[in-house]
DNA sequence: TAAACGTAGTTGACAGTTCACCAAACATCC
DNA sequence: GGATGTTTGGTGAACTGTCAACTACGTTTA
């Protein structure tokens, strides 16, 4: 009964290149978060909340549509706006069409405060990235995305 | 006092890379989480101990060197170390030439679920990734993210 | 050697996330 | 109409990570 051999454990390129890519959004991904909470008084997932209701004519969005798009759990969106709301960023406003439903709607609070964070956000990732990487580096990491995230849809269903 | 107009937002181009990237290791990041959860009641950050621990001759190591190797603040683990020892993972013991410090120490449970996970761990990333990727995409994403960390730690001081 | 400073790790309060379950409103099918 | 199943969202408990204060030891300096 010998034990399964057969592991391919990576090489010392794809570790390379794996932890780098693990480093590097961990890096980024915690500079820029302290970044606006310092500076802005908004987290990382407010944001992201915010530009998404921003993308919206009206400034509003279904719960439901609002965690597909940011690929968050029900739950998480739930507590995440009753956060949000208490400090007064959104509402939450009922939906007249689906009686389950309801909406996320962004306050002039919100409103200011993306607009005050959103000019910093984008010169800190020039700053500390794409003044960094090359257009082809660019493309290469786009489609490279692109791929393997099609790649784990499919094989989800 | 007209608005600071010179705000360059991301082209379109950007944005594709930006957002794929960050998309791209939300992804892969909880899906191999929850695979290793799954499979081998491993945590991520359990399994980046446990690697960390093996990687040394008697499985043993500082706090300290374990906190900059991970890039965990120091109270991060403590905590984690401490739930880790409730587990059984790993123990922890008095430095005698430095009375401040200590090592964590992986047991023989530590290793033993270690050996577990990593060959599905690995099997996973190489399914998941890598066998999405050409080696020369994997060679700019390696030199992308260490150009762009090195650069992160420049002006970090 | 005493004061001052730095370093290693701890602790407790707190914010955020997930999990498992719940409930209400729709949708379908007979 | 009523039974059944699905979708939408809410809630409480458990867990994870962060921040700031704290203890204890070590090092420097005067």
């Amino acid at each position: 009964m010998g034990e399964q051999e057969k592991v391919r454990w990576l090489t010392a390129e794809e570790q390379r290149a794996w932890r780098g890519f693990v480093r590097l959004h961990e890096r980024l991904g915690g500079r820029l978060g302290r970044m606006l909470q310092s500076e802005s008084n908004v987290s990382a997932a407010d944001f992201a909340v915010l530009v998404h209701l921003t993308d919206t004519p009206d400034g509003r969005q279904r719960y439901q549509d609002l965690a597909r798009a940011l690929e968050w759990e029900k739950s998480r969106m739930s507590h995440h706006i009753a956060r949000m709301a208490g400090r007064g960023m959104v509402v939450r406003e009922e939906c007249p069409e689906d009686g389950r439903g309801a909406f996320v709607v962004i306050t002039d609070t919100g409103r200011a405060a993306i607009e005050a964070a959103a000019p910093r956000h984008v010169e800190a990732v020039r700053e500390l990235f794409m003044d960094h990487v090359t257009p082809s580096e660019l493309r290469v990491l786009a489609e490279l995305s692109e791929r393997v995230i099609s790649k784990l849809d499919e094989d989800q269903a």
